[in-house]
DNA sequence: AGCACGCCGACT
DNA sequence: GTCGGCGTGCTC
């Protein structure tokens, strides 16, 4: 028998079909089984995938399948890695691949021992979120919910609680948490209720204990699977319910090929298996919520905190005004003030800075010279830590300088802050507070984000100044005070999600504050004091944040409007790239020759033009994408014609989430 | 993505 | 003469 195969590969070459020959030990095998195969000239072992059985081939010159890995993808999965093939134009055997256990080498980690707790009592609200659910997943329809609950309303617990019902009779669940988020804590209030049903998926696991989980899952031992992103390809039994928690997580993007969205694939999953999807978040995705106004997602709303605890007051601060009255200081008289009376009560407060390092560039005063990354096109940001200059895209580090190398004048200075610059501050300003700081230099180098903010709950730490990676979920009771050291960070981006992005930070961020008993107080420093996210975010006022932006999405049309296709072109050879990408252009432009509502824009330098001493540029296609503009895509770039100067790497990226 | 084949320069 | 640079083209 012959069977056709799929290699796992990304390389869009290869995307074919390859007959091999399946040998007569191997007994029956069946459509999806994952193989090796002999590949190439050189016979390279390779991974793939059987996706049609057959009695002959016109191929003459046939080899053998190698062997069979023993896994196989079912029928439904295999369904669902054609849609994601087809979807996000990528080979099928990637998409196939999800579906399988991937082999991971990393770090141990320490297993979860906790004892099991008697479910909280939910509040109203909670509750009937809770019977939706439930009703919902017992009419075995795929059905899909928003649960819009502002920081601190208790969504957990309304999962928990559903998810535990559905386990007490016999059905599955997957529960999807942003990477960051997927803490010991987070974890230990699944198993603390479910036991021995949950199975946890991370990236720290070893290959051994992802495959011991696989394996509880496979054979029906957990029924309930918790992880980012790839959990959602868990083989979970009798699949009842997928939970997306913080959906408009920039996380549930993959970051390699297949580019899927988890929440897309989701959709897909659910209704191939009539289950219920639950989009959860304080600050939902403008797309999603656009959805729910539609009527399209049933919208369910938390509005109050579980716990009875006020949503904290927010004080903007323009910064301009502090410079007009003589404050050089990066803390505004106000922030000043509060840390101040923070340190006197013995109170703990949380200073947010979306910028890690010292300074973000360095230039001399006498000449201008800018110190500049020699592979990326960006500006080097200053570590005081250890005196270098480090380019935060590659990773590239330098020597600080003394002396400017160009004019060798000594007039060196460093403009812009970062965390590290903050926390040098408070240590002049005020000497005996103590101070921890949560960036990505500090949780690479020395400790895990849990040691830090176990550090910070248990020796009650007075200050925390951190970067994004703070923002997410964490409950400290003793923090009264959050400052927001520059809001406008994330707003002078060139990218049209900026605002959004703005006023999520800024909501997650000052949900921080008051989740005790005492009242919590928020302060923003910024130079756009009447930007509608920032105020908005104050108020926390997702429903008019929304009605604002959704007008500027329609204007300019951007999602949910339309969608984005961005066709990425790198090189090493900056012509190449040029001339590459004008030519995938045209070819584009041809094909969607007489289709008015798709918008082909010009080819041009990506923000980040170099990166890693490539040369980045792109083509960017606006349209609705329906089926008939992804079939004229998929042929145009399977077809003969489809070609590109040689030394040039291209991807296709649907709907991206990162605008470099 | 690999890997081998093949056609030119540099060296023993 | 032949070793090896990488440009080119194929993978059942």
């Amino acid at each position: 028998m012959i069977a056709e195969v799929v290699i796992n590969s990304p390389a869009s070459e290869l995307g074919r079909i390859f007959d091999y020959i399946i040998p007569a030990d191997f007994g029956t095998v069946t459509i999806g089984s994952k193989v090796t195969v002999p590949f190439g000239l050189g016979n390279t072992v390779t991974e793939g995938f059987i996706v049609n059985i057959k009695e002959e081939s016109n191929i003459k010159k046939l080899k053998e399948i190698e062997s069979l890995t023993g896994e196989v993808v079912s029928k439904e999965n295999f369904e669902v890695a054609e849609f994601i093939a087809k979807k996000y134009f990528c080979n099928l055997g990637v998409c196939l691949d999800l579906f399988c256990m991937d082999k991971v080498k990393s770090r141990k980690v320490k297993e979860f021992n906790y004892e099991l707790v008697p479910d909280l009592v939910p509040n109203f609200e909670q509750k009937e979120a809770i019977e939706k659910f439930k009703s919902a997943a017992d009419k075995h329809i795929y059905k899909e919910f928003l649960l819009h609950g502002v920081t601190g309303s208790g969504k957990t617990e309304v999962y928990l609680q559903t998810v535990r019902y559905l386990v007490e009779q016999g059905r599955g669940a997957i529960v999807l948490v942003p990477e960051i988020s997927l803490t010991p804590q987070t974890v230990k209030r699944f198993v603390e209720r479910l036991g021995d049903k949950v199975a946890v998926i991370h990236s720290r696991l070893t290959s051994g204990q992802k495959s011991e989980e696989w394996q509880k899952i496979a054979s029906g031992k957990a029924q309930v699977v918790v992880g980012a992103r790839s959990a959602l390809f868990a083989p979970i039994k009798n699949l009842s319910m997928v939970i997306i928690d913080e959906e408009h997580d920039a996380s549930y993007k993959s970051g390699q090929t297949p580019l899927y969205h988890a929440r897309e694939v989701a959709e897909e999953i659910c209704k191939k298996k009539n289950a219920i999807l639950v989009l959860g978040s304080a600050t939902p995705d403008i797309t999603t919520y656009y959805r729910a106004q539609s009527g399209e997602i049933e919208k369910i709303t938390l509005q109050n905190r579980a716990n009875q605890s006020k949503l904290p007051m927010v004080d903007i601060v323009d910064m301009s005004n502090e410079l007009v009255n003589g404050n050089k200081m990066i803390f505004s008289r106000k922030l000043y003030s509060e840390i101040k009376s923070n340190l006197q009560n013995h109170e703990q407060t949380i200073l947010f800075l979306n910028r890690r390092g010292h300074s973000s560039f360095v230039s001399c005063r006498n000449c201008g010279f800018v110190a500049r990354c020699k592979n990326c096109n960006v500006s080097l940001t200053y570590h005081a830590e250890n005196n270098t200059l480090m380019c935060h895209y590659c990773g590239m580090k330098i020597k600080n300088y003394d002396i400017c190398p160009v004019c060798k004048s000594p007039y060196i200075k460093h403009f812009g802050i970062g965390t590290e610059k903050v926390e040098k501050f408070i240590k002049e300003i005020f000497p005996t507070a103590s101070t921890i700081r949560m960036d990505l230099d500090t949780t690479t180098k020395r400790e895990s984000h849990e040691t830090i903010l176990k550090k910070f709950l248990d020796d009650n730490i007075d200050i925390l100044i951190g970067t994004q990676m703070i923002a997410k979920g964490h409950d400290f009771p003793n923090v009264t005070l959050v400052g927001v050291v520059a809001a406008d960070i994330s707003l002078n981006v060139n990218d049209y999600r900026a605002a959004e992005r703005t006023f999520n930070l800024l909501t997650q961020v000052a949900g921080r504050a008051g989740r005790g008993e005492k009242e919590g107080r928020v302060i923003i420093q910024t130079y756009e004091s009447d930007n509608y996210s920032i105020v908005l975010a104050s108020e926390q006022d997702y429903e008019n944040f929304y009605k604002q932006e959704i007008i500027v999405r329609e204007q300019l049309n951007y999602p949910p409007f339309c969608d984005i296709i961005s066709i990425n072109v790198t090189s090493f050879v900056e012509e190449n790239v040029v001339n590459s990408s004008k030519v995938i252009r045209d070819m584009f432009k041809e094909a969607f020759a007489g289709y008015n509502d798709v918008n082909v824009l010009d080819a041009v330098p990506a923000p980040l033009s170099k990166l890693n001493g490539k040369y980045r540029w792109r083509v960017i296609i606006k349209c609705k994408i329906d089926d008939e503009i992804n079939k004229i895509i998929n042929n145009l770039l399977k077809s003969k014609k489809f070609v590109t100067i040689k030394d040039v790497d291209i991807t296709i990226d649907v709907n991206p989430v990162t605008s470099n």
